[in-house]
RNA sequence: GCGCUUGUAGCUCAGUGGAUAGAGCGCCGCCCUGCGGAGGCGGAGGCCGAGGGUUCGAAUCCCUCCAAGCGCACCA
């Protein structure tokens, strides 16, 4: 039968209880359902009626969900790739709170390793050097101005104790002071980003308390574990992995790899999180094959780890691109950045693309205070709500017991209809970890404002017209809430005026 | 060589099996005796990287190829 004679047919039979007006049949096959206007139009009372909670759904059912993000290694301050996934991680968090999940925000800290012992080597041969005993930097070393500074903050401090040391005492002191004062920095950025961590959870711990012991004996009697070369390895080919991964080394050190199995072991088998998403930098995608054979490994059902995999940034001013490398010393700071085209912006345009996407950032264009920047377009529709909410308040017009019923203009219910998809959306990012739908819904939230705002006069003088201000500052109210909370869950200001 | 990601308007990007593929910027032409013009309307502009397949139907799923980014350590 052809698709226009079945829906023809079963257009008949939707006899349900529904807010539906109308259903018709379509070409080349659907089913149209119109819904009841006046339906719509009240579900305004409704959205006022909630308020700040407008948009939020009870998907998560209160369910424990574990997002480590940022996890920048403490040697060296944070980038603007770093603050890439900084800034999906904390919006997703709220969005994912917002769906009545239980959100756990995470720093993983690499306390341990031969990085941190690197880093400490350099400080310490940079601090000879400025004592003027020529010393070499360690190959692949740290340098840059921020190794100068942490070095000459450690001089002022310890100098004197240093001075009194051995190599190894000193090595020691320069390490907890240069591990100390990196992470401060870490911390004093992601406030300034407007991002917040309720753990900050140290690797060294993992080996203090015996969890990678446990861990350890597990994967052995499981039958995982093989010494090869003098090294121990996790044999993950085994479990479908391409290759098996070294897990202490020929020296009795354990690897990163070590430490991330006993992470992991201690998120879902200890800390029993019922989901965990891992936000990680594209230079780390061929670490999932392998932690995913850790999951098979513990016995734990892989599908409640997930990965965002957030991609490259490359800076650009204009058409000229900004060139970034740690090594050099070319390197924008995070700070500098923010300082130069503002939290805001940097926030919108970090969630404005999906994360599998390279984002192309042009400073120039972030920063210009015009139409051309999706940021004000959006935190204007707002100011201009509570400008004229303002203006209602100053006439003593009181709209809460408005009759929504009689906002009859198209760009009414259009405006109506955008407003009603907000918890579809909080839906849709949570099930999908694509923070990136919330910047686009903003953007069309407001447009569908601006639009109304155009085209109806929301306080009108004329005294007859009494009845239908009062409605028209209802859906004002409704719209500046629902702004309001996008902008919200974006860690983005939502300003009254600007 | 192998793996992950990407390829859609001049530019930056949405769109994970359905209707005429969308938005912002840029370009062209318009709209203010009115609540904030940081606004609105209209227009031009597309072989959805290429080629095969699956399907009633593909930007979307599968295969091959091309191009770009990132990985492929007893570093983290």
């Amino acid at each position: 039968m052809n698709p226009m004679k079945i829906v023809e047919i079963i257009k008949d039979l939707f006899k349900v209880k529904m807010p539906i007006e109308s259903i018709s049949a379509a070409k080349p096959g659907f089913l149209n359902f119109t819904l009841d206007p006046a339906w719509v139009k009240s579900q305004i009372n409704k959205v006022i009626e909630l308020g700040e909670s407008f948009g939020n759904i009870s998907l998560g059912a209160g369910v424990g969900i574990q997002v480590e993000f940022v996890s920048v290694n403490p040697t060296g301050p944070l980038h603007i790739g770093h603050a890439r996934g900084a800034v999906v991680g904390s919006s997703l968090s709220n969005i994912l709170t917002a769906a009545d999940y239980q959100v756990h925000k995470e720093y993983y800290l690499n306390d341990a390793g031969a990085q941190i012992e690197k880093f400490a080597m350099s400080i310490f041969a940079n601090y000879k050097n400025q004592k003027g005993i020529v010393t070499k930097i360690p190959d692949d070393g740290y340098q840059g101005e921020y190794i100068d500074e942490v070095t000459s903050t450690i001089e002022a401090d310890l100098g004197h104790q240093i001075d009194e040391m051995s190599d190894q005492e000193a090595l020691n002191t320069i390490k907890d002071a240069g591990l100390e004062l990196m992470i401060k920095a870490i911390k004093h950025d992601l406030i300034t980003l407007r991002v917040e961590m309720d753990e900050w959870f140290s690797e060294t711990s993992l080996y203090e308390n015996g969890t990678y012991n446990e861990v350890k004996s597990k994967l052995n009697n499981n039958n995982l574990l093989l010494k090869k070369d003098n090294a121990l390895w996790f044999t993950s080919s085994k479990l479908g992995d391409d290759k098996d991964n070294v897990i202490e080394k020929s020296n009795g050190n354990p690897t990163y790899f070590a430490s991330d199995i006993a992470y992991h072991y201690n998120k879902f088998k200890i800390r029993d999180f019922k989901f965990v998403v891992n936000i990680w930098g594209s230079d780390h995608q061929g670490h999932v094959p392998r932690l995913k054979t850790v999951m098979q490994a513990l016995e734990i059902d892989p599908s409640r780890l997930k990965f965002i995999i957030t991609q490259m940034v490359k800076l650009k001013r204009g058409s000229t691109a900004v060139k970034m490398s740690k090594r050099t010393g070319e390197l924008i700071t995070l700070s500098d950045f923010i300082k130069e085209v503002g939290v805001d912006a940097c926030r919108f345009f970090f969630l404005s693309r999906s994360a599998d996407s390279q984002l192309d950032f042009d400073i120039e264009l972030a920063k210009q205070k015009s139409s051309d920047n999706p940021v004000y377009y959006i935190q204007y529709a707002h100011a201009r709500i509570c400008s004229i909410i303002r203006n209602a308040k100053q006439q003593k017009i009181d709209f809460l017991n408005g009759n929504v019923d009689l906002l009859d203009h198209s760009t009414e219910l259009d405006l109506i209809k955008k407003i009603l998809n907000m918890p579809e959306i909080i839906r849709l990012i949570s099930l999908r970890l694509e923070p990136h739908h919330l910047a686009h819904y903003a953007q069309e939230l407001a447009a569908a404002f601006h639009l109304y705002y155009q085209n109806c006069k929301v306080i009108s003088t004329d005294t007859s017209e009494f009845e239908l201000t009062k409605a028209r500052l209802k859906l004002c109210e409704a719209s500046r809430l629902t702004i309001n909370r996008c902008l919200s869950l974006m860690g983005m200001a939502a300003p009254k005026e600007m």
